[in-house]
DNA sequence: ACGGCTTTCACG
DNA sequence: TCGTGAAAG
């Protein structure tokens, strides 16, 4: 449910960009024949056609909708010019529009703090660039403005509106919104439209209280609308109302997850966990190349793996148990995060099935990453723990500037011991003869991470997210403490007793340790390591374990 | 046999 | 924190 934020005090100009059949337009830009013909996108095409996702709009000329299949568009548009997304690993692959909507966002980024909101949508906050055109060219006649404005089409207002009417007036045009004109323009909007509202809510809005139009929120109180919706949302519905927003414009151009998923309809419903591993393996290539680059490219690492999945038991069409989603700590890798994936799976499956015997049947799968941090450029990236192979030709120093491809180096991040004698294993290597223990990066504070450092020699702190070395990162947070020791009063105590946070120093996390490697260690490292696991305090009540595996309860036999 | 595939956010 | 559900395109 929607929630209010504290609104900004300056009035801002925000701008809402949103792409015209935007799979088309690349598709088109792909295949300048294409261009001016009715087209279309469509996602496989075995089942009647494929189904559309994209509609030019000479096609919607036609009566072409999105949400037609393809055999249908046909029909009521013989002359269609039907493209398919590209298919890789037996799923869709999105990869071709993703990036060309990234070569979008990077334009506008240079306009204005921007956010990008889908694959195709954008956010820019204007109000700086606003500022200095009226400085720059200051306009010397109310008629100059009106010639400037008769370029546009005109409606007004602040931020949360600019999505609303950025399709008003479509294709290729744009409407802008002068404050002044909001209250009539709310007023007369139908409740379904407000973004946020399209969905549940908007529909109690209409059917439990009444309310056709925005303007008819106005009759009631905030108090009133916190009765039926709680607080925050109530505040949330009485704002928008009067055209309030807090909303803002985030400065990010990199989304803040990676997903893929398939469904497997009717028919076509995988029954075995063979079938779901080919596809989850499948599911997992994908994943893994994506935050592979996002690794290389944006210098981002994501922390936690989830698995997502749709299932139903034989025999009980109907039933409501849902699968349970699960998660746990990401392991870059592709054969890790394959293997996690299937663990995190058959715990699911476990606990939907919960001790019935019974057939099962899984309609839709999905992994994702998330919990993805900027790793800070220009530090050698981590230092790395543990096992060397004791065959191979690795570094003992490692070449932290690149970061490993080969999947069997498991993971991106490693430390690597001071003294290896120290930590080489007494037990067998492996086959390959490289084994190591898996480590992600992870935030802490600076505090936090001089503790250890000082402690721990051979563990390395690399810096903040400014590229800052620790010493200067603490210098900023004593900065920042002493800053915010005037207004620490009025801050409500969610941090109480706990040590200051610090300014995002950076340190590592070892999160799935070969047990046999833990075993090895010298014992006050062993307990540190165990420490960074999980914070140290945290007196929570069902803490995971040390290892990825305390993530995969056993199965039932 | 369902639109399919993503992504973000709030709540408990 | 994890897991669920809503909402969006």
């Amino acid at each position: 449910m929607p929630v209010a934020r504290p609104e900004p005090q300056e009035p801002r100009v925000i701008a809402h960009v949103d792409m015209d059949c935007f799979y088309v337009q690349v598709e088109q830009r792909r295949n300048p024949a294409l261009r001016g013909q009715p087209t279309a996108v469509v996602q496989y095409n075995d089942w009647k056609g494929g189904g559309l996702i994209a509609v030019s709009y000479e096609a919607r000329g036609f009566g072409v909708k999105r949400s037609m299949r393809g055999d249908e568009a046909k029909r009521v548009c013989p002359g269609i010019n039907l493209v398919q997304v590209p298919v890789a690993r037996g799923k869709a692959d999105l990869n071709l529009y993703r990036s060309a909507g990234s070569e979008v966002v990077a334009i506008l980024a240079s306009k204005g703090k921007c956010e990008r909101a889908s694959i195709d949508e954008v956010y820019l906050d204007l109000t700086d660039a606003a500022k200095e055109m009226l400085l720059q060219a200051p306009p010397d006649s109310p008629e100059e403005i009106s010639i400037e404005a008769a370029k546009s089409n005109i409606l007004g207002l602040p931020s949360m509106l600019a999505k609303l009417v950025s399709g008003m007036h479509k294709p290729a045009q744009q409407t802008v919104v002068p404050s002044s004109s909001v209250q009539d323009f709310l007023a007369s909007l139908p409740v379904k439209k407000m973004k946020q509202l399209g969905g549940k809510l908007g529909s109690s809005l209409q059917d439990d209280l009444g309310f056709e139009t925005i303007g008819d929120l106005l009759s009631f109180t905030e108090e009133k609308l916190q009765e039926e919706y709680g607080v925050n949302t109530g505040t949330w519905l009485w704002k928008i109302a009067r055209g309030i927003s807090g909303e803002e414009v985030e400065d990010r151009l990199l989304s803040m997850s990676h997903g893929c998923g398939k469904t497997f309809p009717g028919p076509k419903a995988l029954k075995n966990s063979a079938s779901v591993k080919g596809w989850l393996d499948q599911l997992c290539e994908e994943l893994s190349e994506r935050i592979q680059s996002d690794l290389n490219q944006n210098k981002r690492i994501a922390q936690t793996l989830t698995l997502h999945a749709r299932a139903s038991k034989e025999n009980e069409r109907d039933s409501m148990k849902k699968f349970p989603s699960k998660s746990c700590p990401l392991r870059y890798g592709t054969g890790k995060i394959q293997e996690d994936a299937m663990k995190l799976f058959e715990s699911g499956l476990h606990d939907f099935l919960e001790y019935q015997n019974t057939g099962w049947s899984i309609t839709s799968l999905s992994v994702t990453a998330s919990k993805i941090f900027d790793i800070p450029s220009g530090t050698s990236s981590i230092l790395r723990y543990v096992k060397r192979p004791s065959s191979a030709s690795s570094p003992a120093i490692p070449d932290s500037s690149s970061v490993p491809e080969d999947p069997s180096l498991d993971n991106n991040v490693y430390v690597t011991p001071s003294n290896e004698e120290q930590c080489e294993p007494s037990t067998s290597e492996k086959e390959d003869g490289k084994k190591y223990s898996a480590i992600s990066a992870k935030q802490c504070s600076a505090n936090e991470a001089k503790r250890i450092s000082k402690k721990f020699p051979e563990v390395k702190v690399v810096g903040d997210k400014y590229g800052r070395s620790l010493e200067s990162s603490l210098e900023a947070s004593r900065a920042e403490e002493h800053n915010a020791s005037a207004q620490i009063a009025d801050r409500s105590s969610t941090n109480c007793g706990a040590e200051p946070l610090g300014s995002n120093a950076w340190m590592f996390n070892v999160e799935d340790i070969d047990p046999a490697v833990v075993e090895e260690l010298p014992p006050e490292i062993r307990r540190e390591i165990q420490g960074w696991i999980r914070p140290p305090k945290q007196p929570n009540t069902k803490r995971r374990g040390s290892t990825i595996s305390s993530y995969f309860p056993p199965a039932r036999s």
